[in-house]
DNA sequence: GCTTAATCGAGACGGTACGTCGCGTCTTACG
DNA sequence: CGTAAGACGCGACGTACCGTCTCGATTAAGC
């Protein structure tokens, strides 16, 4: 239907030499002092040619993190019965947000530019509810086994799970040990148990 | 505070108009785009003398937020049994963190501020620890009491019953109707009823 | 003047719109006062543009001074005797230094500038001693055609000859009359036939 | 007869150790590069105090020059003829001229001083004749002896005396060696030698 | 294969903010 | 009082990146 979607092949080798590079920094400096600049020039792609594609550092930031998680294995949905779903998707919620290169530390910027533009705050619980939607989906297919309360709502639950764990990132306190989840678990989800 | 022999009233009133003229560019800019040109122009004390008194954004920012936090009243503990103490603090919550003029308000700011400072980073958990504490206080009472089951980890569950207020506000979900906070905390809460 | 293959002309019209402004506030100023911000305001060029092509205001300066001088037609070498010829020159010398749009209303700066920088200290000979050139020039003359005497010395004589006006002149002692200066020719320049 | 002069010891005291530490600044820095904080912090005296007395960086260095010439030995009037006087004079404004820490290092901020301000305009041909004044009494003494021809001016025979020196020194030529000074007197002098 | 138009690198441009330095003024406390 | 100490507002410094813009010099495409 799009009539001349990508024939030129030069545009996907830059989009890819910045990404990359985007990538590399961002594991060696950070969010903050990364320079579009520094881009360009580990990328050996024109400064432009970086604005030509995406709006600023952000966009850019945002699409590398796209990449990188593209190269990985999307995360398997975890079987068994919920307590031991819900255990493991916040373990991994956990690593995630303790790792330099994913785009938990982009939340921050992320959290502050919703604060500032109409855009940004209509796109943030986009982002997040899309990640956050897995924990909903298995707290939902526990109603549905009758492991959990029906009446329930399943939405606030997995907020008051996460909870813990996003806080303690965003306020910088000491992070989470993935294998203190299950305690963790154990003291919120079980208030829910169907009766 | 502490007994300096500052002779010179200018130096404390310069560092009060700086500070002032922080917060409010903090609030309404955030830390990513605050300058301390822009601190300058505002407070009218010249740039000279703002990093005679601070090294740079990273601290004039974390002292801005220590003196907004020194001047909040600590909100009083509600009294009455620990569900109503918990409604009571949550609705308090939810309120500052839509008022404008609170340093609950500030808190995007904050979190995208503790990301790219390291004094920041050291302030975040500080400030918010103080302010989290009276609910963990009101728990622990719970906990004393017998309302409370005494095996909970009090702080673990402070952040589970703020985490739903805090995610919504950051991530510009639909905000939280004080009226529903009640039906929340008797969904998070584990009393030692059980019901 | 050199074969450099400048393909954007944006170099060159900044370079030129600098260098105008540079010359016209040097004679408003001086070389103390003048600014790099100054000369980026009057020129609408920024100062980021300035410091890519410059190293600094000496560097500047000196290149301003080089570009007024290489606008300026060397004068004409008048016809006629040794005598009138000098005294010709010397007029001509007298009413550039009251002007307003010639190098040599420049001097003082000229003379500051030199104190000041390296590059200006080099230059400064180079830029007097060709226009002090034609004063030589026509005293050779008047050597090879026996109007003078074969044992003087031409340069000497030419600073001897300029210096009432020049000093006159810098240290802003009545102006002399160009009506006086054969008079002046007439003390100092040694014919053959010894007056 | 005036009543109250400097009764106060430390008024001296304190102009004293600027003067020197001014000095000692001149001579390791030059007047450009030196500044009123760095005399401030040599000295020991408060930068109020140096602005108390001085109205600026000229006026302090120019009284620091004073201060240093009224230590040395006056310059001697030299005795005996006048071609050997004039000589003298000039050596000794030779040597003058090439010594950082004399007046002559102030002269090109004088004259590009003279050239923005009136009241430096008005200064600067009185400082200047002031040192000048003994080379045209020199040569007034020669025309009262019959040296010299009683038709001359001197005031522009002096001026065409000193220009090579002058001119020399203000636009950074190769400075002129005291030993080639009879030559040069001996060329420009006996033009004007009584007849 | 041969244009021809898209895409590129290189980097100049006008800006904004940086953090520093020295200015000349002003305020306080001391002797 | 005059002073040392030093804070203050100010203005310029020279630098770093920003995001925009002109340039030829490659390409890859469709003629």
């Amino acid at each position: 239907m799009r009539p001349r979607d990508d024939k030129d092949p030069r545009i996907e080798r830059s989009r890819g030499c910045v990404l990359e590079a985007t990538g590399e920094l961002l594991q060696e400096l950070g969010y903050g002092p990364l320079t579009i600049e520094a881009v360009a020039a580990r990328s050996g792609v024109a400064k432009s040619t970086i604005y030509r594609h995406w709006s600023g550092k952000a966009a850019l930031v945002a699409d590398a993190f796209s990449h990188l998680h593209d190269r990985e294995a999307p995360a398997a949905p975890p079987p068994g019965p919920v307590r031991d779903r819900v255990v493991a998707v916040l373990q991994q919620l956990a690593i995630d947000m303790a790792s330099h290169d994913r785009l938990a530390c982009l939340i921050p910027a992320l959290i502050d530019a919703a604060e500032r533009s109409e855009e940004m705050a209509a796109l943030a619980p986009q982002l997040v509810d899309e990640r956050a939607q897995s924990l909903v989906d298995v707290l939902d297919d526990g109603v549905k086994t009758g492991d959990l309360r029906p009446d329930i709502d399943t939405r606030l639950l997995a907020d008051a799970l996460t909870g813990p764990l996003v806080l303690a990132r965003l306020f910088h306190r000491p992070p989470i040990d993935p294998a203190d989840i299950p305690a963790i678990v154990d003291q919120i989800l079980p208030r829910t148990a169907g009766g």
